[in-house]
RNA sequence: GGGCGAUUAGCUCAGUGGUAGAGCGCUGCUUUCACACAGCAGAGGUCGAGUGUUCAAUCCACUCAUCGCCCA
């Protein structure tokens, strides 16, 4: 594949760039190149890939990550860093669980059927079979990762890890066991972390219900939006300064349909202008009730079942009150039924004895759970908890003290206001993959912590009598994650890779995670691995659709990063977009939308194309609108580049080429004049990588490949190679340069696109006497290799100046662009004369003239349209080319331009504070100003007086 | 309620204490020999509103409005 050599006549590239065949290819050859492992030398550089679901695929949040990530890895692996990006997936807990049982109920069947090894067995069938997806999608991505070092959350070393921290932990006091209230998911029969419920407003009733006082005095009336957790009521509570209650605060109320006696208490919780100021306080089933009822030593009385049905039985969940008296106190046919039921059925039953005062529509927070999306319940369960406030206090110091710095530096303030209110963190999970808590509990419950059972036994001198049971619970998946920077290096072994490349240098992920991951690893890594896991934390906007709205399967709006590089046409992509609903209903609404805006489905842009459009779009700290004119038009880049490199290889293939330091000596003046730009180009690159504006090191590539080398330096080098003329040597030095740029360019380029800068580099590389076997493993581009010539740009500057004067005219009259014209010069300076005699061919080609002649002073110019470049008239003779009324139009325009310039220079001169205030060289840029319009405007009366005269 | 962010051309977004920018779209001319996925030219903006600081504010400070996100 590599084996293209300078002046091999290969066939001459397509006329416009097919990205297809392209890109396998070369990531195929990178790959089983090694080209992807750490180099071993240099200083280390390493990303550890936020490790995505091993069962999903990707979208367009994490190809957005992805291709920064890789772009920064491509661009240190050119600096001659030791580089590794560290790729890898998790196992997901209760998202792969849930797709597994799917296909399990769609076979008639449920997870308790097989049983739990045979359901494990199955989810690591399935991670088999769906796990390449997100591989394969990478490595079309152009992704440069080091495959030999792929891990998941679920392998041995990582599961290692995961032990030996839960057992350190353990042994230190810092995870313990404890009964508490949690988030419990009915559905999914798991406890879950405050960070996986989602509250959103939902509409429900505030109802009003009459508890009777004890002493027959009448009753108490309490707001409370959920009835149905009144059985386990275990007072009721007022503000301590609420007088209507104040009497009663002290007494105690017979609780409907239980006939428990439960006291009034005050608590200033309260809030007294919620409902009727009194509320009934569950602290089996409220957070603020639990922490209430703690206060007040009520007892907690637990009425749910696991589905958050009312118990039928005495519940093993316990409470410190008795199950089997809170039990007897549910009347009977209010047992087992589901919640919504159950509030049906106790507000039935309090109507028929008049207890019912009112009922309000009120507007309420509901938890539902972010993966089963089923309404939460607060219950009382055995979980294992990670004491986090002694892992927080470090945790905040290192960005304190800037160990670690976010990018962009907002998102600390978001950090330190979550570890600042912490909570101890729920780590247990009620599921079957994942795991499993390293803990095993004999006859009498007592529980043993340690590696293995084996390992348990022989710490506590259990002889094989004693029978142990483990834990059922399996761990939540971000305790594993939490541990990837060091897990994945082969930590608790103290491995070269993790002495080399822990801490990582930058981590690149979304700001929906800083709690779930970044805090958390922050919080192991430095407990664990003794530093900081990352020293950066470059924070990703969102990736929306073009309408601001974010991407969801249930919008119908999601787009497969594959789909943007290979095009899908509009069927398949009705079918991706509507298979799999969980709202089947939304269907018909999803395609109308696709199929507006996709009418013709999605053209293959190629991944060079979406990986510079994303570069392109991020800007710090903001959310990315995806929208497709982006991709095409960097799709139309990559054509020009293409175009590009087509006519560099047209013009020097098997021709003379200067060589050497002669090569350097000989440059033109356009050869200076690039090679300056080039220069402040990649230094520019440079700079903006360092800052992570990827956006500005796009926009700076674009801009000289598009409008300085493409738009100027190659029109600029056709006067010089296509006319006869010209010496064989200023040719040759013509040539060497259009490569050298080029070839430089290619390199600048390759961390945004690498497949379109290989492909041309293999062709162009060997012209440029470059060495190499991949542009991947050549070094980035070296600024002070390119020399900087300010002279050059001012020259050539004056070029452009000359040529767009020209150009106006030409447009601005609609004179065909290849008509020749030809060009009057008036009031040429000396300085204008000297460039015009130097530089006269670059004049007349790309300003298409055909003669410039230079007016003396005094001489009286026929009738023309006239532009100035400083000082110098540039004059069109009008005969026959030029609409009189147009060109007084367009001067009248310019110079009511210059006059407007004028008068707000002049108003500014004319202000002492100005003049004796701003610094000495902004008044006297404004003065040079002021002269250069009255000069234009001179200019421009003369030359509308003239045409008056026609 | 607390915090963060946004508001600049028709659209999507850069930007700087001293002349307002890009891409796309739009208008006109051109199939010219790398590229019509192109070239050339052009139109288009009181930089959300107000106050202050300053010789000078789109930029800094404060207030307000609208929109969005996070936390409680």
């Amino acid at each position: 594949m590599t084996d293209e050599s300078a002046g091999n006549t290969a066939a001459p590239l397509d006329k416009s760039y097919q990205p297809a065949g392209i890109e396998q290819r070369w990531y195929a050859h990178w790959e089983s190149a090694g080209y992807f492992a750490p180099s071993g030398h240099g200083a280390p550089f390493c990303i550890m890939i936020p490790p995505p679901n091993v069962t999903g695929t990707l979208h367009m949040g994490h190809a957005f990550q992805h291709t920064l990530q890789d772009a920064l890895t491509r661009y240190h692996r050119m600096r001659g860093d030791n580089t590794l990006w560290q790729p890898g997936t998790d196992h997901a807990g209760i998202a792969t669980q849930m797709v597994v049982e799917r296909q399990l109920n769609a076979e008639g069947q449920r997870r308790q059927d097989l049983g739990r090894e045979s359901f494990v067995a199955r989810v690591w069938q399935w991670k088999q079979e769906s796990g390449g997806t997100i591989t394969r999608q990478m490595r079309r991505l152009g992704n440069s990762v080091d495959w030999s070092r792929d891990r998941f959350t679920m392998d041995e070393g990582l599961s290692r890890a995961v032990t030996e921290v839960f057992v350190r932990l353990h042994g230190e006091g810092l995870i313990y066991r404890g009964k508490r209230l949690v988030n419990w998911d009915p559905v999914l029969h798991t406890a879950l972390s405050d960070l996986e419920v989602q509250s959103e407003p939902e509409q429900g009733s505030l109802w009003h219900l009459r508890y009777p006082l004890a002493d027959g005095s009448g009753y108490l009336v309490v707001a409370t939006t959920r009835p149905e957790t009144m059985l386990g009521d275990t007072a009721v509570a007022v503000h301590p300064e609420d007088d209507r209650y104040r009497a009663h605060v002290g007494k105690q109320v017979r609780l409907p349909l239980t006939n428990r006696l439960i006291p009034v208490i005050a608590d200033e919780y309260v809030d007294r202008e919620f409902g009727s100021g009194c509320v009934k306080i569950t602290p089996g089933h409220d957070f603020n009730d639990y922490e209430m009822g703690k206060r007040h030593q009520l007892p907690l009385i637990n009425v749910f079942d696991r589905d958050a049905r009312i118990i039928s039985r005495p519940d093993a969940a316990g409470s410190g009150y008795d199950p089997g008296q809170a039990l007897d106190e549910i009347p009977a046919d209010l047992r087992g039924l589901d919640r919504a039921e159950a509030r049906r059925r106790i507000i039935a039953l309090l109507e028929d004895q008049g207890l019912v005062e009112r009922i309000d529509p009120h507007t309420l927070q509901v938890p539902r759970g972010d993966r089963s999306g089923a309404v939460l319940e607060p219950w009382l369960t055995d979980q294992w908890y990670v004491k986090i406030a002694p892992l927080a206090a470090p945790a905040i110091a290192a960005v304190q003290d800037g160990r670690i710095r976010f990018v962009p530096e907002n998102w600390s303030k978001t950090y330190f206001q979550w570890m600042n209110n912490i909570q101890d963190w729920c780590i247990s999970r009620q599921l079957w993959w994942g795991h499993r808590i390293p803990a095993w509990y004999d006859a009498d419950g007592k529980v043993y912590v340690g590696h293995s059972e084996q390992a348990v036994r022989s710490a506590h001198q259990l002889g094989p009598d004693i029978a142990l049971r483990q834990d059922e619970d399996v761990l939540d998946t971000w305790f594993s994650s939490a541990l990837w920077p060091f897990s994945t290096l082969g930590w608790p072994e103290q491995t070269e890779a993790l002495k080399t490349f822990y801490p990582s240098s930058v981590l690149v992920t979304g700001f929906d995670i800083i709690f779930f991951w970044v805090a958390r690893m922050i919080m192991f890594g430095l407990k664990f691995a003794g530093d900081v896991p990352f020293r950066e934390v470059y924070i990703t906007g969102l990736i929306r659709d073009e309408n601001g709205d974010k991407m969801s399967k249930s919008k119908g709006n999601i787009l497969d990063p594959l789909d943007l590089i290979d095009g899908i046409d509009l069927p398949s992509l009705l079918a991706k977009r509507t298979t799999g609903l969980m709202q089947p209903q939304l269907r018909p609404q999803i395609e109308k939308a696709t199929k507006k805006q996709f009418p013709n489905g999605i053209p293959d842009y190629g991944t060079d194309a979406l990986r510079f459009t994303f570069a392109a779009l991020a800007s710090t700290g903001r959310d990315i609108r995806f929208d497709l004119n982006r991709i095409e038009g960097y799709r139309n880049f990559c054509n020009k580049i293409w175009n590009a490199a087509r006519f560099v290889l047209m013009n020097v293939e098997g021709r003379e080429l200067a060589r050497g330091a002669a090569a350097m000596a000989a440059l033109g003046l356009p050869d200076r004049w690039i090679l300056s730009r080039l220069s402040r180009t990649v230094e520019a690159v440079e700079g903006h990588f360092t800052t992570y504006r990827f956006d500005l090191a796009a926009r700076t590539l674009y801009e000289f490949i598009w409008n300085e080398y493409c738009d100027w330096y190659l029109e600029l080098t056709k006067p010089i190679l296509q006319d006869a003329g010209t010496s064989a040597s200023v040719q040759a030095v013509t040539r060497r340069t259009l490569v050298t740029v080029l070839e430089a360019l290619l390199r600048a380029t390759h961390p945004f696109m690498p497949f379109i800068t290989e492909e041309i580099w293999q062709r162009v590389a060997p012209l440029a006497g470059a060495c190499g076997e991949s542009i991947m493993t050549q070094r980035w581009p070296d600024p002070s290799f390119f020399p900087v010539d300010d002279a050059a740009e001012a020259e050539l500057g004056w070029i452009q100046g000359f040529i767009l004067a020209v150009r106006q005219i030409r447009g601005e009259m609609d004179i065909a662009p290849g008509r020749r014209i030809p060009v009057l010069l008036q009031d040429a300076m000396p300085d204008d004369t000297r460039l015009l005699a130097v530089h006269d061919r670059y004049l007349r080609e790309l300003a298409r003239v055909s003669g410039i002649e230079l007016l003396g002073a005094g001489v009286q110019p026929p009738p023309s349209a006239t532009a100035l470049v400083g000082s110098l008239r540039v004059l069109v003779p009008i005969a026959g080319l030029i609409d009189v009324a147009a060109e007084r139009a367009r001067l009248t325009k310019n110079r009511q331009k210059a006059a407007t310039d004028l008068e707000r220079v002049e108003q500014k001169l004319a202000t002492e504070s100005f003049t004796s205030h701003a610094p000495e060289a902004v008044v006297a840029k404004e003065r040079e100003r002021q002269q250069a319009l009255r000069r234009d405007l001179s200019k421009l009366d003369a030359q509308l007086a003239q045409l008056a005269a026609l």
